[in-house]
DNA sequence: CTGTTAGCGCCTTCAG
DNA sequence: CTGAAGGCGCTAACAG
């Protein structure tokens, strides 16, 4: 049964007329409960209750505060696919529990329509943004910068305004490159999309500066820099560019690669499942290395990339909120296994291999 | 550099001044750009873009329409878990297609704490909730109700007001029972917590009555159904509680269980993972189903229940917008394959079997 | 320990 | 097509 009619929302009004007090005591009541006399307060507690008054209303008090105590998280163009990808759920659960410990709400923003993002990241109430990595000209960075609340984004861009967090991927790719291309006379590179148009294709010298994800770009460079090292031609280098991180997409554009240039023996990959698809597309011995660590690369011996998106979906959240020196680089290292150490290739000392960290990159400066 | 000092935020009224408008036509400009002139509306948006004005307080907004076109979201006691837990972030994923479509914002109530957890459902900023299954007395569900705004609890507790989505477990169970026990001598059960102290323990003819979550009730009803209904005695059917759902924790009850009922030869599984961990510590032969059909039991020829927490996470959302009948009750099949059919057990047709399915559950009784 | 006043930033309503 | 008044529900600042 219900008593009333249509039923006007209840308000701190209507509680402090049936208690006999003033508004204000009702919102102290309920904020600063000691302020308040125990008999008073019970009195009120009681008239909320018959009338089901639940409390402030949330919009109301985040206006009067200037603050929502929310903090408001970007996972890219299709959020939903930000849910199949392991490492953005990783990222994801980093933010959820320095929120959870903070207390603050967690607001995934609605992305996924491409139109209206912008407006949807400008219009959602929260106190800070954290952006996961995308391309330097997506327009929903323009948008969070220009609320003028704080904006983390995950490895990159480096727009002015906006701290970024994450690990360095060039040197992290230079150090696998080293190990995987160390042997190799036609090493070759597994690509993430280069830009947001997506597209699959296989090509030889990239420019890293051409692509415009910037965690793509940093890791392309790295592979290129270990390439140099090792007196290896990058122009003759093939990458092999995958539309999406999975199997399938990955052995398709290793046949092509294949094709383009018989005989690789080595390759990096920027994931591991791409890894793995590069291994069963082979035919003679082939060097390989991944990224990230995953439970797939340590089930099979691939060396690979370690980093742990958690700890770098915290760090960007306390940096959002401003509870941490948002001078933060997080930490990789490169665990060697088979993949690049068995196979007649040189032995080395195997495992883990700690790597020293510069220091900082993030930029605080507020506008330009 | 910056332009201003402490500067009070932009406002409307600011905005207003510079165009030489007033601030009913800025706030037409953003809301109802049709209804001022175009000549104006250039104005406005100028005069916003020199004072860095981003569009309207998404607080004031609220407050003014009584709607935050927000859905609150609780994942349980430790928020923090259910990013460790695939079938949450399944959920996660149905919640946030629907929101991303709707353009609704997707706040993540940041729950963990236990004390405060209530007082932080009230005073979220959003229109309505979805919460992840839980007992019967948590105190987070009597939060959300005394809000007045839509409920949907994913799987029970059935609480007066709120709406229920899910499958229906103990018919489920009863399935996967009827064939895993089919010829058991000496069937055993794995499950998941009775209550939220989380303890393990082994004991026999557990009453589902006296479980407090009701997802693992209605599955172990539905397994004593299926007892019952091969003419076994429920009471001697041991039934072993793992506190987490990880391998090492179900070795370790497995083990408890062999100990106290030994030449146990058949298991029923509420998770994937628990029945292959019950399969790592048998020796003799044993029948086992699963539960989710996750890449585990397809990779191990598990017998397992399929459900898809995707759709049943996109049904909560769409029922708590209220854009959806209320009433649903989602599919879900049991696949049969060779942990239960192979092995000198009778041989079956294999594969999948597609179940009936019963109408409705969820109530809407808006309050009692 | 409690009350008064004022206003957070916006948009609905109703006039021009 | 534009504007004036009023109030959404709350709390800071200051009395008393």
């Amino acid at each position: 049964m219900q008593s009333r009619q249509p039923s006007r929302r209840v308000t701190m009004t209507d509680v402090a007329r049936a208690a006999d007090v003033s508004p204000m005591t009702v919102s102290y009541t309920y904020n600063r409960p000691q302020r308040v006399a125990a008999e008073t307060r019970d009195r009120v507690l009681r008239a909320a209750q018959a009338l089901g008054y639940a409390g402030p209303d949330p919009s109301a008090r985040s206006l009067r505060y200037g603050a929502t105590r929310t903090l408001g998280v970007v996972l890219g163009e299709h959020l939903t696919y930000a849910f199949d990808d392991p490492q953005a759920v990783a990222f994801l659960a980093g933010i959820a529990e320095v929120c959870a410990e903070r207390g603050y709400g967690l607001l995934i923003v609605p992305t996924g329509t491409g139109e209206e993002d912008p407006d949807r990241v400008t219009a959602a109430a929260v106190d800070a943004y954290v952006i996961w990595t995308t391309t330097a000209d997506d327009p929903v960075l323009a948008a969070a910068g220009s609320t003028h609340r704080p904006v983390v984004v995950h490895s990159g861009p480096d727009r002015a305004g906006t701290t970024v967090i994450g690990i360095d991927n060039r040197a992290a790719a230079r150090a696998a490159g080293l190990e995987v291309f160390a042997t190799a006379r036609r090493p070759a590179v597994l690509s993430f999309p280069v830009d947001r148009r997506r597209e699959s294709f296989v090509r030889s010298g990239v420019d890293p500066d051409t692509v415009a994800y910037p965690v793509t770009r940093d890791r392309l460079a790295g592979y290129r820099d270990a390439a140099l090292d090792l007196g290896l031609d990058w122009s003759e280098v093939p990458v092999g560019v995958c539309r999406t991180n999975d199997v399938a997409e990955a052995r398709t554009v290793m046949r092509e690669l294949f094709a383009v240039a018989p005989g690789i023996d080595a390759v990096a990959a920027m994931g591991d499942t791409l890894a793995l698809a590069a291994l069963s597309e082979t035919t003679g011995p082939l060097r390989v290395s991944g990224w990230d660590d995953s439970e797939l690369a340590r089930d099979n011996n691939l060396t690979t990339v370690a980093q742990s998106l958690r700890e770098q979906g915290a760090a960007c959240a306390a940096a959002a909120l401003g509870e941490s020196a948002p001078d933060h680089r997080d930490s990789w290292r490169l665990i060697r296994r088979s993949s690049t150490v068995g196979a007649g290739t040189r032995p080395a000392p195997a495992v883990v291999q700690r790597m020293a960290l510069p220091p900082v990159t993030g930029t605080t400066a507020p506008e330009m």
